[in-house]
RNA sequence: GUGGGCGUAGCUCAAGGGUAGAGCACUUGACUGUGGCUCAAGUGGCUGGGGGUUCGAGUCCCCUCGCCCACCCCA
C-alpha cells in the first residue's frame, strides 16, 4: 500500500468530491430558508479573542476548561479558534452596531461556520464540525424564539428529516435560576446515598447536572424531585406559556423536557433542542435558547437574544440513516470524443467555444480509444458525447450522441452551439 | 480525561504460525470508429507504523498512530 505520511488531524474530516454535493443541497435549503424568513448572513473570523468566549460561555463550563482550540499569536495576543457561534455574532453585532443605533430592532443573523472544540472524537463528534446557525438579537418576545424553532424545523423538513423531536423547557432568569439550584439541593440532601458519584460530585459542583444524569437511579430520584418549570418566577413563566401557545398557534410539535439543561452559561428562559434517533449517542442535531443577559455582559446594552446552533454533519449522518442521501445526479453535459491527431485538436478547439457559451464540457486527455472515451462518458454521467474523427471533420460535422438513448445524429459545427443550447448544460 | 472493540487491494471482506485471496471497481481485449449486458485477461498489498518472540509472523507479545463504541460533553 502507499505509504501516507500525512493524516487529517484527528476529529477532522474532508469533504469528498462525492459528498460535496449533499453538503450544497443543504445549504442552498438552509440560505432559502433564511432568505424567507429574512435572516442575513454575518461572516465572522474563525478565531476570536480568547476572553471572548470564557465570558460568555463561562470559565466553568466544559467547553472553556477543557475544550478549546487556544493559542497565541507572534504579538503574544491569545487567540481561540471560535469555539461556538453565538458569541461571535453576538460581538459583530455590537462592533459593527448592527442594530443601527435602535436598540430594539430585532437583528435577525444566520451563519455557516465551522466550530472548533477539543474532545474525544466519535461518531457524530468532531474536533471541527460545522454549524448552520440563526441569532435574533433585540427582542424579548416569544414569537421570535418560536420563529427560531419554525425555522430550523422548517429546515430539517426541506432536507428529507421527518423525525426531529423538539424537546423544550425553560431555564429561567438570574432572578428564578438560582430559585431551582436550590430547592433541587434540599429535595437531594437526603438522597444522595441513593444517587451515582459522579452526582454526588455535582450537588456540590453543579446541582443542574444531577437533573441531565443517564443513571436509572438518578433519574427516579430526581423525577420525583421539583422541575425547573415549577420555580420559574411569574415573568419567567408567563414568558414560557407564551412560547408553547406560539408553538401551538403555528402547528409545532414539542416535547416537554424539564431536564434539558444547556451547557453554556448565557442561556436564559426557554432552552431548546432537536434530537433525532439511531445515530448513537450524540442524538442533538440543533441546540439552542434565549440569552437575554449576553449582550449587555459582552458590553452593549441590555438587549435580549435568542437562537440556534444545527450540527451539519448529525444532519447528514440522521439523512444517511433515513436514506435520504442525495438524489442520483441527472446527466449533463458534454464529452468530447476525438480519434487522431487533427480531430483531437478540433475537439479542443470546440470544447472551448461550448465552454464559452456555458456549456460544461471535458476532453480525454489520455487521448484513449474511442470505446474507453464513451465508456469514461457513461460512467461519469455525460448527457452526450460529440464523437470527432476523420470522417467528421472531412465533412465539417460533430457526431452527437445522446448517452441515454444511444440516437446519434451529424451536426454542422457551426451550429453546434445552437443545437446544443438549453438541452445539455 | 477513563474504559472496551477494530485496522489486510480504491471499496466490502477472507486467510488465526508455513508461497497474501475473493467480489465489486479500474485497465485491456472479444467488437480494425461506438458506452451500459456478457465473457476473458491484466494492473493493483512493506497486511496502519515501529520493535520483539520464532527456522518462519496479517496471525503471538509490547509500544505507537488512527477509526469505532460507551462514559463525559455537546451540535
Amino acid at each position: 500500500m502507499l505509504v501516507i505520511k500525512y493524516q487529517r488531524p484527528p476529529g477532522t474530516s474532508d469533504v469528498t468530491p462525492d459528498e460535496a454535493g449533499q453538503w450544497h443541497e443543504i445549504e442552498a435549503s438552509f440560505v432559502e430558508l433564511c432568505r424567507r424568513h429574512c435572516f442575513s448572513e454575518v461572516r465572522t473570523p474563525i478565531f476570536e479573542d480568547t476572553e471572548l468566549f470564557i465570558r460568555s460561555v463561562g470559565s466553568g463550563t466544559d467547553i472553556v476548561s477543557k475544550e478549546m482550540y487556544t493559542f497565541e499569536d507572534r504579538g503574544g495576543r491569545s487567540l481561540t479558534l471560535r469555539a461556538e457561534g453565538t458569541a461571535p455574532a453576538v460581538r459583530a453585532y455590537l462592533e459593527n452596531h448592527l442594530m443601527q443605533q435602535d436598540p430594539e430592532r430585532v437583528v435577525k443573523l444566520y451563519y455557516i461556520a465551522p466550530i472548533f472544540r477539543y474532545d474525544r472524537p466519535q461518531a457524530g463528534r468532531y474536533r471541527q464540525h460545522t454549524q448552520f446557525g440563526l441569532e435574533a438579537i433585540g427582542s424579548a418576545s416569544p414569537a421570535v424564539d418560536v420563529e427560531i424553532i419554525q425555522t430550523t424545523s422548517e429546515f430539517y423538513e426541506a432536507v428529507g428529516i421527518d423525525n426531529a423531536l423538539l424537546k423544550l423547557n425553560s431555564v429561567g432568569c438570574p432572578e428564578c435560576a438560582p430559585e431551582y439550584v436550590k430547592a433541587i439541593r434540599a429535595f437531594t440532601a437526603d438522597k444522595l446515598e441513593q444517587m451515582c458519584e459522579d452526582c454526588v460530585r455535582r450537588y456540590d459542583e453543579n446541582p443542574l447536572r444531577m437533573i441531565d444524569c443517564k443513571n436509572e437511579q438518578c433519574r427516579a430520584v430526581v423525577q420525583q424531585g421539583p422541575t425547573m418549570i415549577d420555580t420559574l418566577c411569574q415573568e419567567c413563566a408567563e414568558h414560557f406559556a407564551q412560547v408553547r401557545g406560539y408553538l401551538e398557534l403555528l402547528g409545532l410539535a414539542y416535547e416537554l423536557d424539564p431536564y434539558i439543561v444547556r451547557g453554556l452559561d448565557y442561556y436564559t428562559r426557554t432552552a431548546f433542542e432537536f434530537a433525532a434517533e439511531d445515530i448513537g449517542a450524540q442524538s442533538s442535531i440543533g441546540g439552542g435558547g434565549r440569552y437575554d443577559g449576553l449582550v449587555e455582559q459582552m458590553g452593549g446594552r441590555p438587549t435580549p437574544g435568542v437562537g440556534i446552533g444545527i450540527g451539519v454533519e448529525r444532519v447528514l449522518l440522521v439523512r444517511q440513516q433515513l436514506g435520504v442521501a442525495g438524489a442520483e445526479p441527472a446527466r449533463s453535459g458534454c464529452f468530447m470524443v476525438t480519434l487522431g491527431d487533427a480531430a483531437w485538436a478540433a475537439g479542443l478547439k470546440l470544447a472551448a467555444q461550448l465552454r464559452g457559451r456555458g456549456l460544461r464540457v471535458d476532453v480525454d486527455y489520455r487521448r484513449r480509444s474511442m470505446k474507453a472515451q464513451l465508456r469514461y462518458a457513461d460512467s461519469e454521467k455525460f448527457a452526450r458525447a460529440l464523437i470527432i474523427g476523420d470522417d467528421e471533420l472531412a465533412k465539417g460535422v460533430v457526431a452527437v450522441r445522446d448517452m441515454d438513448s444511444g440516437q446519434q445524429e451529424e451536426v454542422a459545427m457551426g451550429e453546434l452551439p445552437e443545437f446544443l443550447r438549453g438541452s445539455t448544460r
